[in-house]
DNA sequence: AACATGACGCGTC
DNA sequence: GGACGCGCCATGT
């Protein structure tokens, strides 16, 4: 078995686009389901390099403290904050729980839905 | 080529 | 919890 060329920042993208409404993971984790364990910074970089037309939940990925990573009262705090509540997913102090909306994908999902 | 910068993670204090 | 330090590595200067 090997796996297709996909670029890392595409993998880490096809990823991110599997979690779940009303789910959130971490920088660490996305990174680890594809493919590239320890990157976590690749995965914001991959997410802050998206093309703005393609759809991605980002508002889904917080660190692993379960805190949304962006400072506080700058506009993407804000936004985050805003689409996390939207899904029903309670944020207090800037802090999701992670016991409660972590995303914990199965083998079938990982499996089937990607691409490498 | 060298250095700084990150939407991070983890261990330690 | 918070504060540091170090590891990680693609990108930009």
């Amino acid at each position: 078995m090997t796996q297709k060329p996909v670029l890392p920042m595409a993998r880490i993208w096809h990823v991110v686009a599997l979690i779940p409404k009303g789910k959130v993971i971490s920088y660490g984790k996305i990174a680890d389901l594809a493919g590239l364990p320890g990157r976590a910074r690749y995965v914001s970089r991959a997410l802050k390099l998206a093309p703005a037309n393609m759809p991605l939940p980002w508002h889904r990925v917080i660190n692993s403290q379960g805190k949304i990573s962006f400072a506080k009262n700058t506009p993407a705090f804000i936004e985050q904050l805003q689409l996390l509540r939207s899904e029903d997913i309670q944020v207090n102090h800037g802090r999701v729980k992670l016991c409660e909306h972590e995303w914990r994908p199965d083998l079938a999902t990982l499996v089937f839905e990607l691409p490498f």
